[in-house]
DNA sequence: GTGAAAGCGCTAACAT
DNA sequence: ATGTTAGCGCTTTCAC
């Protein structure tokens, strides 16, 4: 259909306002060190002619875009339905706006993605790319590493072994914050304190587990249930744990949905929670937490920040290494 | 930091392959009309050198991006949360992807940002644009079809009045598809049917009150309630509706998450759903319909599919003028 | 079938 | 302060 008309280029205004295409690109470019009686006039055919700077062209020279990607290693049906994700695109979405940034969302439905995404990230579309690994075997932070793009990871890769390796990642503090939950049962006066773990090939889940141990190192292994950071997998675990061990007196869930599960499991078996059992969660995810019966303790991660941090530090260049933001227990009635 | 390596150029593997740039142009875009050892040859440099070629100075030739833009006229708040712009992006993020697109996220997250979507279409960085516009009022339409880009509408525009008038959207049959669940409720016997309308300002809404009027045109006005497409939205109604017909015996809900909140009155006031009221819904949104008590009786409309559609008219240049997707009964237990 | 050369629209030295 | 000029990396006639 309609061919896109041909939009005027920088010559046309320039040859309007009677100057030269570089004074006209210095004006379109803040327009300093231009007399201000030519900058009205640029301004004016720019105007008239609704003049708008072509960016590929810009790019081809500048080696700039003022795009970034945002590359998540899960098919579409879960990262819109996850509010999570949800919360860490407003976040990044906001930023990026305000440096008048583009976002480019780059999702992964399966395999084959991989190379798509490495060609397009490699093809110099983008400034940078703030990628969501998420699974321990991922082969996308490798490609991405190779396609020679900054990168900023939300959440800690699995390469990162430690020593930063050059890794600019955001992540949130899951191994203090577990310990704060743990302590937080112990000072209740709990001693049986159990743990329902997340998926354990992503890091959030492993990191949990290691502040639950920093706490709880020698208590009894049975206490330990693996799960999935689903609330089925939460209901699953507690029946679990309340056979191997049914004194149990405290719950650390992995995440909220997990502490929901669990809760409707205490529920059903006649467990008054706090009094016989005392839960906590990880998340402070408010339409669940608030939501449960008691509602939630928890402890809180502020995702939306995490993810405006990811890309204030893609934007400008922030140092290597990752970046631990703090989390804060937020009290209700469960625990 | 590490400012991206600078990527071989064509230039490189024409030098190393020994032949001319314009060589190395064809086999990359496909080989045409080239000697199979001079490919061969060619694809070894490509490789060895691991060339991608730079796409903005290949669409500052081609005027071609393989990039759609999706323009979302609400705060990212929104977006993420709603699962029925959840499934349309998945469609589209499907369809994109099989044809080898980006997709550019552009959120409007306040009425500063119009411009800067404006400015951003009309800079020749996407070969189209899908945009949910959603409300009469909405200047967006406008400033998009100014700034000249390929566009397609998801939902009716407002300003598109009976006659096509160039625009290209996708809808729903919305008018159809509520003169079908009336007649559904009419079939069952009931006589007192009641709508409780959405958002007046969206035009999916004021189509299912005209499918709604198509069939009930004699019916009391006092059985019409103006609501909002939200659970609370659907409570006020009912209660309203109660107070206005205690005699009432059927509703049809312009959405599922307004039959929801429908159904909780109901229940609330003692009236049992079908038996005393059939309640009928519309969309079909999985998660909502299938979890009420009684299950939905709904409208089913596919919104991923509509997300496809979009796409592929996009890139496929379709005809102008709407296309209207089928809908269709799902029955369940509510009326 | 292959190469040479002319731009695409813009920015950034370098002159003036 | 402004204009001139040389590319950015690629595609695409047009000759050969």
């Amino acid at each position: 259909m309609s061919e896109a008309v041909s939009r005027p280029t920088l010559e046309a205004v320039a040859a309007r306002a009677g100057v030269s295409r570089a004074t006209v690109s210095r004006v379109v470019n803040g327009g300093d060190g231009v007399r201000d009686s030519l900058v009205t006039r640029v301004r004016q055919a720019v105007d008239e002619l609704g003049y708008v700077p072509n960016q590929a062209a810009r790019s081809l020279v500048t080696k700039r875009h003022d795009a970034v990607a945002v590359v998540i290693a899960e098919p579409g049906t879960r990262v819109f339905a996850d509010p999570f994700f949800a919360a860490q695109l407003r976040g990044i979405s906001k930023e990026l706006t305000a440096h008048d940034n583009q976002l480019v969302l780059l999702l992964t439905e399966g395999r084959d993605d991989h190379a798509r995404v490495a060609r397009y990230l490699a093809g110099g579309h983008v400034d940078g790319a703030l990628v969501f690994s998420l699974h321990l075997d991922d082969p996308l932070p490798g490609l991405i590493r190779d396609a020679g793009v900054r990168t900023v990871f939300g959440g800690r890769p699995d390469w990162d072994d430690g020593d930063s390796g050059g890794a600019v990642y955001v992540d949130s503090d899951n191994r203090g914050g577990a310990r704060d939950a743990v302590r937080h049962l112990v000072g209740l006066g709990r001693t049986r304190i159990a743990h329902i773990t997340g998926a354990l090939d992503q890091t959030s889940a492993v990191d949990r587990l290691d502040g639950y141990r920093d706490v709880m190192g020698d208590a009894d292994p049975e206490l330990v249930v693996e799960s999935d950071f689903t609330p089925g997998g939460g209901e699953h675990a507690m029946r679990e744990l309340l056979t191997r061990r049914p004194d149990v007196d405290a719950v650390f869930a992995a995440n909220d949905l997990t502490a929901l599960g669990a809760l409707r499991v205490l529920r059903a078996e006649g467990r008054r929670v706090p009094e016989d059992v005392a839960v906590i969660g990880f998340d402070d995810m408010a339409p669940v937490a608030e939501q449960t019966d008691p509602p939630l303790t928890t402890v809180r991660q502020d995702i939306e920040e995490m993810g405006r941090i990811m890309a204030r530090l893609l934007l400008g260049g922030g140092p290597a290494g990752g970046v631990i933001l703090p989390t804060t227990i937020v009290r209700r009635a469960s625990a």
